[in-house]
RNA sequence: GCUGCUGUAGCUCAGAGGUAGAGCACUCCCUUGGUAAGGGAGAGGUCGAGAGUUCGAUUCUCUCCAGCAGCACCA
């Protein structure tokens, strides 16, 4: 038999008959790690103990301490548990795929009756009969012709399909956990009672396309969530509890900042407090925009169908579009107008304006642009998803060989006011040539290469999203996530190759020729409603002070106070503070309890000792303990707190 | 848009085939209280909209609207 040389983590290696197994290595260097062991890293792949090994590799062998390979695994050998569950209550199910994702797993199932809410329960209990039973998981490689006769036999279309979709020179390995049978790319546990029974929880139940196409059968899915171990699993729990309450759709109630109503789906009434958090942001970013080289201007909401077919939206983006008809007595004809969904095309037209000269290139061009996006029903979400939303869009004009420096001008534009606002990190997905572009491969090599290079630059390294840029060009994705993790695309910068084209966009060269300019989309907080969506989720609404729609309350101990609290407000208000009195016939604990609810970030509290001293007691929003400070002290230090962060 | 769930007072929720309840919030009264809910009284709802079944519907059925979770979408 032929020897084999497996190399371990210490940088030793050790001489083995080719095709043994990760359990006889493990077996063979200590009987303990032999009970312990649950999988391998061979050559950097997560190996099943049962699989044999057939030539030279380095080699891991892990335990349930390995967190990783332990979560992996248990997830996984759940979603299969789980499956044969189902398919024991319910034999008519039909299986389809069952992947681990973030936290835990879910499997996507085919059957008339939907599940309920209930049925979870009866789920989980006969999951852990099947952990208890112990039965050991096997695995074999067989030839497709047998797994898609045997799938079909058992009346399993979908894993037809997915075995159809399977590279030929691919092996097959089918999985069994006790007599169940799944077709799975493994690697599992080597029983089912290795999974513990007590650190998972089914969570819900949804819809999803097979295989992710909205023209294919809508299954069920079913998610859960499993840790190495219970506190873990009562931890991620309690997390998800105490993500629920930082939900800005709750938030924004308690703190009085904004409300939405059936007549109007997918757009906001702002309420003062909100909408100061809104023009304050709005402030901020002009001071951006301007110091950033921008020029900024506006342009028309309602725009005729004549421009959205120049540009193409009125082929591609008519149902995403609110039109807008007159036929009324008053108009002398019918006009087809459109909410505009963009503002790129208003830019170019005011590009289009007079000749441009090389010389006013980049021409950077800003505008808070009100959109309206006809978002289908089931993509809204409070107000980080939206049909009317107002983005801080731009448009930088520029050459070819401009859009390296412009990018990394505006990462570190972007970068400067994401830490203003709190955000000391964020995601960067890079997205390229999709299959259906526009433009030629030379083009789009180059414009890829300066984005790249440009976030590279910035000491980033973007996530790959390969084929998922725009039509039209590469693009930058800048990620928050929201209370519960979910991603939101906030920032963006996205190379344009085709609308100056389409919108005929010329400049004049050195040379005195005609040139078409390139166009760079972007905008740094997406749209001033999503981002404060995730703003007020980011700070669980205790927003940085300049920022916070009510920065200070007054609150009277006793009415003898009044006139005092009358002063110390006048005074904050002069200071440039957002401040309130709250003189209310109420006790002290009742307007800090208050207060704290709304997320006021600053309680001043005076009775009769503050008046007589001209002190005021400052309490700070989550802290216990008070401070009793000199007035004209605290005034200057909330001024100063009160001024945005580029100001100072 | 799709699958499932939900819609009762401003908010959080209970309720039942015979036309509705709690706590908080709100108004008034008492209370002047020292850092997360002092006490009392009062007011407040075509039970999301429309249709059907029924002697009778907010409750059952259907359609629509909106929201929630996920999926799809997010040039």
């Amino acid at each position: 038999m032929a020897q084999i040389s497996l190399t371990f983590p210490d940088g030793n290696a050790r001489e083995y008959d080719a095709g043994i197994t990760p359990a006889a290595v493990a077996e063979g260097i200590s009987k303990s790690l032999g009970k312990k062991a649950i999988s391998a890293t061979v050559n950097g792949e997560h190996w099943d103990l049962a699989w044999p090994i057939e030539a030279n590799a380095s080699i891991a062998i892990h335990t349930m301490a390995d967190e990783d390979q332990a979560n992996e695994l248990v997830r996984h050998d759940l979603a299969h548990i789980m499956a044969r569950a189902v398919q024991e209550i319910w034999p008519d199910t039909k299986v389809t795929i069952g992947p681990v994702i973030k936290d835990g797993w879910y499997y996507d199932f085919d059957r008339v009756e939907p599940f309920t809410p209930e049925d979870l329960g009866a789920i989980e209990k006969k999951m852990r009969e099947i952990i208890n039973k112990r039965d050991p998981v096997r695995t074999e490689v067989w030839d497709r012709d047998v797994a898609i006769k045997y799938y079909e036999e058992r009346g399993e279309p979908y894993k037809v399909e997915l075995i159809e979709g399977i590279p030929g020179d691919e092996p097959l390995r089918m999985y069994w956990h006790g007599e169940w049978q799944d077709l799975c790319r493994g690697p599992h546990l080597q029983h089912t009672g290795q999974v513990p029974g007590d650190a998972f929880k089914l969570m819900s139940i949804a819809g999803a396309y097979w295989r992710g196409d909205s023209d294919r059968a809508m299954l069920q899915r079913i998610y859960g969530v499993a840790f190495t171990g219970k506190e873990k699993l009562r931890a991620h729990l309690n997390m998800l509890e105490e993500a629920a309450k930082r939900d800005h759709r709750k938030l924004g109630r308690e703190m009085d900042l904004f409300h939405m109503q059936e007549e109007a789906p997918g757009q906001i009434f702002w309420h003062p407090n909100g909408w100061t958090i809104y023009t304050e942001l709005q402030d901020y970013m002009r001071r951006k925009q301007r110091s950033g080289g921008y020029v900024e201007v506006n342009t028309p909401q309602l725009v005729n169908r004549k421009l959205w077919e120049e540009s193409g939206h009125w082929d591609k983006y008519q149902e995403n579009m609110f039109i807008v008809e007159v036929d009324e007595d008053h108009a002398r004809e019918k006009a087809v107008n459109a909410l505009k969904p963009m503002n790129c095309p208003c830019h170019v037209q005011i590009f289009n304006q007079g000749l441009k000269s090389y010389r006013d290139l980049p021409l950077r061009m800003a505008e808070f642009g009100s959109c309206a996006r006809y978002e289908p029903s089931g993509a809204l979400h409070g107000i980080m998803r939206v049909r009317g939303f107002t983005q801080d869009d731009g448009h930088i004009f520029c050459r070819e060989d401009q859009i390296e420096e412009e990018t990394a001008v505006y990462i570190d534009y972007l970068t400067s006011v994401y830490k203003d606002l709190g955000f000391e990190s964020f995601r960067v997905k890079f997205s390229d040539r999709p299959e259906q572009r526009a433009g030629s491969d030379d083009i789009w090599d180059k414009a890829e290469a300066a984005l790249l290079a440009a976030t590279r630059a910035a000491g980033i390294e973007p996530e790959m999203n390969p084929g998922e840029g725009a039509f039209y060009g590469p693009k930058l994705e800048f990620v928050l996530t929201d209370a519960i993790g979910r991603d939101w695309q906030c920032g963006t910068h996205q190379v344009d190759f085709v609308l100056p084209e389409r919108l005929d966009a010329t400049y004049i060269g050195a040379d005195g020729g005609k040139h078409r300019p390139v166009m760079l989309h972007r905008a740094c907080l997406g749209s001033f409603e999503r981002f404060i969506g995730i703003l007020i989720e980011e700070h669980a609404g205790k927003l940085p002070f300049w920022i916070a729609p009510r920065q200070v309350v007054v609150a009277s101990i006793t009415s003898e106070a009044d006139d005092y609290v009358a002063e110390v407000v006048a005074d904050l208000k002069a200071a440039g503070v957002r401040a309130e009195a709250d003189m209310r016939n109420e006790k002290i604990n009742y307007k800090v309890r208050e207060h704290s609810v709304g997320k006021v970030p600053v309680i001043l509290a005076v009775g009769g000792r503050e008046v007589e001293e001209r002190t005021v007691s400052v309490r700070r929003l989550g802290q216990k303990q008070t401070s009793v400070q000199n007035l004209d002290e605290v005034v200057s230090e909330l001024g100063v707190e009160a001024t945005p962060p580029d100001l100072r």
